[in-house]
DNA sequence: GCAGCGCTGGAAAGCGCTTTCCCGCCACGC
DNA sequence: GCGTGGCGGGAAAGCGCTTTCCAGCGCTGC
């Protein structure tokens, strides 16, 4: 049966010192240990096979080792690779990470918020995408305040938030750029599988686009809204199909949907890129085995977990720092000349 | 600057009442409280947005909210699938996760295993594959020990381990379905992309695989091993082209090494499943949009998840519980009849 | 020679919470 | 009437650790 943790008491007690030194020794504080003392600790605690409680060290220094990291859906592959990149540099720095998921419910971004909060994490990572949802965003603001007043700190990625640093990749840009990319191979009437309308970084792309098309003086798009996964491109370009558009090219706002997408063209028939030519945007990695290859806009997307990991552990200063990646235009088999 | 944070004897002090009752009204404890003491504790707790320090109540209580979940990549579809399952229950549970990455490397399993024992988490998924390497085990072994040890229960995907309970898929049953299935398809010479012959799960697939050839009386397979990733596929099916072989059909003991294999494939002009057929194993959600769709044994990565995060909640006795849960052949546009 | 300093070790006061133990009160039974 | 038991409330003892504060000691500098 569960035999008694080894306490730090115990081990100073084996090994005839004092709470304080053992503990000194064993963290490495600002003062010294003398040399023997010292070794005898370290001896002992490794006889004893010490283990610090984590809780009674958050307790006793009024800070912990986690680190939050909030997403969507784990399994979406924009997650899991800026999840990543989050993981890696905690883990670097000798810090442990709590992943929430909302299941793309905005409220439970506020509600993992204030658990973090509980838990005193130091940090938290938010990569899901801000929506225009009142409710839940002045929920959240509240939460955000709560956790920065209580010392810790908040970093977002891809939207740019409250006063928290924040990883911003070049949506609008990036959009804009690929839309006179794909005009530039001389398509002429566009369509786009935006996300819902209400996520803030649907529409950034979607305006992004709308401009780089305009650039090139070509009229707007059509605009079929979907959810922002791959069973809501697949159902939007349905929709699309069915509204007969003329469309030549459609650009999906993330490569999931485009994903989901290109099954239901392939589905009805409709060839790519002959038929029509089709682009994302993130670069996921898993687009590296879709056939044919899909357009996109590149996004570092370890890095940018990474960057935001970075952001929320060095301290910095009171002010929120942005820090922009640019997307880059990947033009790949899935859009053709036409 | 970080405005203090509420207490729970501030709430006391405000209501007017004392720690101790405020504690057990906050927390539901097995005593009863009068109404009206209750609701003022109520009241003001939620006029000064009080949240309990989670790590002073894991002192306390000797016991946290903790649930570890350590994987290899969470990048990698089959980890996030299983990710997905685990935090679902655990959230429902109202349990925090702790997300670990390994990044394949055997020590870091029970370095992780430490630290989360170090956090009193009360439970703890490994979802990453055992290996043969003696070292890792042993050390790994000791930590899963002194982790039960403690208190914390210790659950395993895909990997019998000392006495933690674990949940089986039918490595071995499904490579020896899937052998019979493509048998029938015609095929005569087979070649199989193995995992490193260290891990576990590869080798089972594998003898799996060979057994059912044996049955319908095929010889056996050439074998070529690579890294557990899409990569690790690539260059496997690589290494399989330049050695001249005449198989007409692969299996890759992993749907993401055969997404790799089939990029090689590819790259070199060998049409599939014209020229060859190829099969993987696991059934990862990325699957659904590969062209051609690529036949595989399906395993219930999420729910594989969930039943471990279920075995590891639910405390039940002290004898290892094993779940085996099918594999299920799906043959799809990869693999024709030869 | 002695005040003063820097340095090491230990005692002890918390950190915020849970829970035991005790106390006073009321209802009840004889 | 008083003894008993049950019950709601509070005081206080931890949980395992960090860190402040103090004591002792060997040096330096005048």
């Amino acid at each position: 049966m569960s035999a008694r943790q080894v306490t730090l008491a115990e081990v100073a007690k084996q090994a005839g010192v004092s709470l304080a030194t053992a503990s000194r020794v064993l963290n490495g504080s600002t003062r010294q240990v003398s040399e023997d003392l010292s070794e005898r600790v370290l001896r002992t605690a490794e006889e004893l096979g010490y283990v610090p409680n984590a809780s009674a060290q958050a307790l006793a220094r009024n800070s912990s080792s986690l680190v939050g990291l909030v997403v969507h859906d784990i399994t979406d592959p924009y997650f899991s690779c800026i999840a990543a990149g989050v993981t890696r540099v905690a883990e670097e720095a000798g810090l442990v990470v709590v992943l929430g998921t909302t299941g793309r419910r905005p409220e439970r971004e506020a509600e993992l918020l204030s658990t973090l909060r509980a838990h005193r994490a130091r940090a938290v990572v938010l990569a899901g995408s801000r929506t225009t949802d009142r409710a839940a965003q002045s929920r959240l603001a509240a939460e955000i305040d709560a956790f920065t007043e209580q010392g810790g700190r908040v970093a977002c990625v891809s939207q740019a938030k409250l006063g928290t640093d924040t990883v911003v990749p070049g949506n609008r840009a990036g959009g804009r750029a690929l839309a006179r990319a794909l005009a530039g191979l001389g398509h002429k009437k566009f369509a786009v599988l935006g996300g819902p309308s209400e996520l803030v970084v649907a529409r950034d792309r979607l305006a992004g686009f709308k401009a780089g098309l305009a650039d090139a003086g070509i009229a707007p798009p059509v605009v079929v809204n979907g959810a922002f996964t791959r069973d809501g491109g697949y159902a939007a370009a349905m929709e699309l199909l069915a509204s007969k558009s003329r469309a030549t090219c459609v650009f999906a706002v993330t490569d999931v949907m485009a994903m989901g997408a290109m099954a239901a063209l392939r589905e009805r028939g409709v060839r790519i890129p002959e038929d029509i030519s089709i682009a994302g945007f993130d670069d996921i990695p898993t687009l590296r085995d879709t056939v044919p290859a899909l357009s996109t806009v590149r996004l570092p997307l370890e890095e940018m977990g990474e960057i935001a990991a970075g952001l929320v552990l060095d301290a910095g200063g009171d002010e929120a720092r942005t820090v922009r990646v640019a997307g880059e235009v990947v033009l790949r088999a899935s859009t053709a000349h036409n």
